[in-house]
Parts: C-alpha cells; structure tokens; sequence
DNA sequence: AGAATCGTTAATGTATACACTAAGCGAATT
DNA sequence: AATTCGCTTAGTGTATACATTAACGATTCT
C-alpha cells in the first residue's frame, strides 16, 4: 500500500478510536518522526483528515483533531436525519427486494448473535453496516452516497465515544428491521419515518452516554 | 497567497467556467509546465478537486475532470432537495428574522435589477448568494453548512452549463421570495416546500438547456 | 498469427534540501 | 517597569532529485 493512504488510514484510526483524543496538535515533523514516513505523505493524509473533518486548522500553521461535543453531536444528527431518510425513500422507491430479504432475515436474527460472545457483535456490525451499503447501492445517487460517506466517519467517532450496551443494539436492530420492511413494502414515508426513529433514539443513547462520560472526566479532574 | 491555494483556485475556477471540460486530463507535470509552479503545489491542489468530485481518478495514474450528464444533475438536484429543504426548514425554526427581512426587500427589487444592464445581473446573484449564507447562518449547523458548500461547488458548475435567461431569473426570485416570506412567517415545512418548488424548477429548467447544449454538441458534430 | 511476457518509458510516489513565514523571547529604549 | 523592535528558531511551503510503478510496445514462444 501507498504510505500516504498507510498514514491517512493510521490517523483516521487513532482519531476514531480516540487514540487521538480531540484537541491534540498533529504537526508534520512529530508525525513523520513517530510514523517512520516522510513528510510527503503526512501532508497527504493530513490535507484529507482536513477535507473530512476529522482534523481542524485552528491557526494557520496549527492542526489538531477536531473537538467534538454534545451540540455538534445535535449536529451531526440533523446531517444524518435529513440524508438517511431521504436515502432511505429512494432505497423504498428503487431497491430492489433481494438484498434487503437478506437483511430482514439477519436482522431478525440479531438477538441471539448479541447473545453470543465477541464474535456475534462483529457480526452483528457487519450487518449494519450492510444495511447502509444497501441503501447506499439501492439509493443509486453517488453524490448522496458520499455525502453520507462523510457523515458516517463522524458517526463512528462517536460510537466510539460511546459504547453500547447489548440492550441498546438489541432496540436498534428492531429500529434496523422497521427500515427494513418499509423498503420492501416499498413505501418512502414509512422508510423516512422508521430512519428518523431510529436516528433519534441512537441520539438519546449517545448523548446520555457522552453526558456520563464528560462527568466522569470532570468528575476526574477533581 | 499561497501558490497550492492559488492552484487550486485557478484549476477549480477553470472547471466550473467549463475552460477545462470533462474528460481532461489534468497531469501533474503538464499543469505545472502551464501554470508555472513546481508539482508539490498542483499535487495539493489536485487532491483537493478529488475530495470535492470535481476531478475523478480515471485510473490508477489518470486523473480527469469529472464528467456530468443528466442523470448526475438529477441525483445533485436529489442531494441537494435533502439538504436545502432541511435547511430552510431549521432557518425558520432558528433564524433572526432581520436578514430574512432586508432578502425579502432586495428579491421584491430583483426585476428592476435584471431589467437593469450587466452590473444589476451581478448583484442579482450577490442577493442569492446572501440568501443561502443567510440559511446556512441560521440553520446554525456546521455539517451541514459544509455538505451544502460542496453541493454548491456543483450546482455552480451546472448553472455555467446551462446559463440562464431573464425569465427564468426572475421566476427564480419569486420562489426565492417564497422561501424567505416562510422562514419570516417561522413556518419550517412551508419553508421546505418552498424550496423543493424552487429546486424542482430550477431542475427543469436546467435539464432542459442541458439537453439543448448536448443537441448543439452532436449537430457540430456532423 | 496470436498471446503472453519482459523491458522500456513516462508517469506518479516519496524523501529531502531549501525558502519563507510567523511566533516567541530577549534586549534596549522610553 | 513596560512596550516595542528585532533576532532566533521552529515550523510549514515549495522545488526537485530519486524511487517506484503501471502502461505500452516489442519480441518471442506456442
């Protein structure tokens, strides 16, 4: 592999996984030293976190990873709401049923896999995420599709941030199932709405966890 | 100014004029022979045309200016339904009405500017301008503001394609109008339905000069 | 004769030297 | 003592040499 896609993959990484926590100064020369690349690639990989986000000038020779807090996860929720309904519409109107009777079954078979041990919560991610390149291919619109590429880097920040109980993936599966059937009942409102469900529960459950956790920081700090 | 800023303006400027036409190749050497800086900067510019769609890599080593057809406008104007809708909606949920209200009185003045000569054209588009960093504004969402940035970076290309008569100016203005009276009114889905009313006819219309250039295309062709 | 492989070439990918700019610290002057 | 000016330094910005790779063409083998 190319170092610069190396790099940028690496941080992209390090900043999801909040290895980087946000607010810390990625300056060339320190990552070209702890990353054994020159400085090339770390510009490369760097000018693309940029473009995604992921990372902030915050003077004009200074990036750091991007802050991240309860009102810009709002706002990252009211991005993904006006994307994914809409996404999901189009996936009612133009999916084909195949793919999506496939997810049905999985998803109907989500509990037991988050009954299982760690393998079943790969696999269980592994279906969400089929979910949404489902969508992606049956939306047939690659300017939506990169549009919601973006949004969902930032959203798996902030899974991270906030790590799920297996009763809240069990919710979200059931959440994932109503998209589901709507789609193959090809009906667009009824996708839209099951989508905004969905999207607003995941944020009550993200915020509430992102709450808990700042009070443990603060709470840290004294 | 920076020299990989400037690149990047220079060749972004050319393609949304249509200077450079889809298809181009845009390779690293070349460029930097023609505008006359060194391959770092044209790399950096470069990077930054693919992270916004509008150059594509065509293969491996080739990259090209992204090609736009009918059914890629169709699917912007689909993305851009999505965004501007929930937009406008959120202006009116959230906006100072004090902008909203000197739009409103400068759209009420849009014929006599486009009766007017070459500068009133030009302030006619400042006055659509403001009207979209007004909503963007009063949305108060980040991500948002920038999926509408790389929309716009589109529709800017499109709108070059298929320039525009008085009339369809001034019908333009009236929907605007539309627009603006609901988010005063505080009236969120009469807000997004203006806006689709808006979109939709701005889509019609552009198709339609779309078709009638590609038409010109293949009779000069034979 | 056709296809496949190897070599050449021309492009991008990477490293690095050099240029430049901005920020921080110190000294000098008011 | 405080403020301002200038110098130093550390960082990014640019150019370019060198490495690498992919594509094209020629040659050879089947």
């Amino acid at each position: 592999m190319r170092a610069g896609e190396k790099t940028y993959r690496i941080l992209r990484d390090e900043i999801l996984e909040g290895k980087l926590r946000p607010g810390t100064v990625l300056a060339e020369v320190e990552q070209s030293n702890r990353l054994q690349v020159s400085r090339t690639p770390i510009r490369q990989a760097l000018s693309r976190l940029v473009a995604d986000g992921l990372v902030t000038a915050q003077s004009p020779r200074m990036l750091v990873v991007t802050d991240m807090d309860a009102d810009r996860v709002r706002a990252l929720y009211e991005l993904r709401h006006a994307l994914e309904s809409h996404a999901a519409a189009l996936a009612a109107r133009r999916g084909s049923s195949a793919p999506f009777e496939l997810l049905q079954r999985n998803l109907l078979a989500a509990p037991e896999l988050l009954a299982d041990s760690e393998g079943g919560l790969r696999r269980y991610f592994e279906i969400v995420d089929a979910l949404d390149a489902a969508i992606d291919e049956a939306a047939q619109n690659s300017y939506l599709s990169s549009a919601l590429a973006s949004v969902r880097l930032h959203s798996a920040r902030i899974r991270r941030l906030s790590q799920h109980d297996a009763d809240r993936l069990r919710s979200a599966a059931e959440e994932h199932l109503l998209v589901v059937e709507a789609i193959l009942e090809r009906d667009p409102e009824l996708a839209a709405h099951a989508t905004h469900i969905h999207l607003r529960r995941s944020l009550t459950s993200a915020l509430a966890r992102l709450e808990s956790h700042t009070a443990e920081s603060s709470s840290q700090r004294t």
